[in-house]
DNA sequence: TCTGGGGTCCTAGGACCC
DNA sequence: TCTGGGGTCCTAGGACCC
């Protein structure tokens, strides 16, 4: 048999975080909101009670949220990041490995224990007592079982947060109670497909042949339908992979009407991904910009711009970056009057990344940019706060900054964020 | 008024080659 | 009249994940 595999998972990841500070969060409804306070990304058990929907726009839920005194946060994601890695920290004292799948999840090697039901328990005591932070588990013999297993705990209380269906049997008595758009890997276009032909369960999936999964959907349902059957076909991986792209994009808090204030964001999202490259000791072969007008206002004129560039030498230099970025920004820029359109985000994709070792060499190798001077910028900006040295490009008005009205102290990673206690 | 951000993988189809 | 076949590489777009 397989080397048995658990997916351990955080319950309400954001929420549970902003509780472990402070407790007169516990037992009210609390959500949390996405960038520039859009949507609820993390909803208490409470809150989910209420009806508040995954991906809700705050607009639409102020009702609910006033009558009912629900508690709000802009998400703080240099807490969340900070909490993860201390989860992480407890999983690696419980498996020699750790596969860090997402900020609130891991799958853990569970091969060789005598009683992994034991091992799980005591494991999720630990997170508990050493973080605060409530987690659920569930063990299979591949990942997709696992994460059923994990899904059927997470709705069961029953289980008490954990559940090992490595035994065929429990997994034939358990699988029909799993809907066929909670499988991982079965989004929203698949179930729909599924359903039509009376596939409504995980047990239903199970049994579908290969050849009919492979002909309605690709590879990827072939996969998932071996993967109920209890054949691993997604390893369990715990190198962290070379990473093939990366992006900066944000909305803006007010809109965007002049040329001169979209660049002004494109300068700080092409220096934050310039930073990110750093930062990994990458650099980037392609560079694209986009910003976009209000997709959900039909009544306005739309308009979408786009550009791609090819960066040659490969470079991680912010100056180089923003002078890229301005290239496509001005090409994609309408040519209409100006102030016609609202643009409401903007982005910068970096593709074709590699180390900076493996990058290709020109001819002569001429030293592009100014790696001294980038290394002096990081340093500066790691010393006193981000941002203290900027491009001017970026401006100091800063009116496409996004909003976050609610946000909770960053506890664990800036002392004057704390709260002063008299 | 107000609707997130950052990833991965797969496929189809076009361009190009011999 | 009759106009191949089989590769590779690249890109855009779809679907999915958290």
């Amino acid at each position: 048999m397989t080397r048995p595999i658990a997916i351990s998972d955080s319950a309400n990841f954001y929420v549970s975080a902003e509780r472990i500070f402070d407790p007169t969060l516990r037992g009210v409804p609390v959500i949390v909101l996405s960038n520039n306070d859009g949507c609820a990304v993390a909803r208490s058990d409470e809150a989910k009670a209420l009806g508040i929907k995954m991906g809700a726009p705050l607009h639409l839920i102020r009702d609910k949220v006033e009558a009912h005194g629900v508690r709000v946060f802009s998400s703080n994601y240099t807490l969340y990041g900070d909490i993860s890695r201390r989860v992480v920290a407890v999983y690696e004292d419980y498996t020699p490995n750790v596969e860090v799948y997402s900020i609130d999840e891991c799958f853990l090697d569970f091969g060789g224990l005598k009683d992994r039901v034991a091992h799980a328990k005591s494991m999720r005591h630990d997170v508990l007592r050493r973080v605060g932070m409530p987690v659920r588990v569930g063990i299979a013999a591949t990942k997709t079982l696992a994460k059923c297993a994990n899904d059927i705990a997470k709705k069961n209380p029953i289980f008490s947060g954990v559940l090992d269906m490595t035994d065929p049997t429990l997994a034939d008595w358990l699988l029909p109670l799993v809907p066929v758009g909670d499988i991982w890997g079965i989004g929203r276009k698949t179930e729909g497909k599924l359903r039509r032909i009376g596939i409504n369960s995980a047990a239903d999936l199970r049994a579908m042949p290969l050849r009919q999964a492979r002909a309605m959907g690709t590879v990827m349902l072939e996969r998932t339908v071996l993967e109920l059957q209890g054949e691993p076909c997604i390893a369990f991986d715990d190198v962290e992979p070379q990473r093939k792209g990366m992006a900066v994009t944000r909305s803006a808090g007010t809109p965007m009407l002049d040329f001169e204030t979209v660049f002004e964001a494109l300068t700080a999202h092409a220096t934050r991904a310039a930073e990110k490259l750093r930062h990994h000791n990458l650099v980037a072969g392609t560079l694209t910009v986009f910003f976009h007008t209000n997709r959900h206002r039909a009544d306005k004129p739309q308009y979408t711009g786009s550009r791609t560039t090819r960066l040659i030498p490969m470079t991680s230099d912010t100056f180089d970056l923003v002078a890229a970025a301005k290239r496509c920004a001005l090409a994609a820029w309408p040519n209409t009057g100006e102030k016609l359109y609202a643009f409401t985000k903007a982005g910068v994709l970096l593709d074709d990344l590699l180390p900076f070792e493996q990058r290709p060499r020109t001819l002569f190798d001429v030293p592009r940019g100014s790696p001294r001077l980038m290394t002096a910028l990081d340093q500066v900006n790691k010393r006193f706060g981000k941002k203290t040295l900027i491009l001017a490009s970026e401006g100091m008005s800063r009116s496409w900054q996004l909003r976050a009205d609610h946000r909770s102290p960053r506890y664990t990673t800036r002392i004057s964020d704390l709260p002063v206690v008299r």
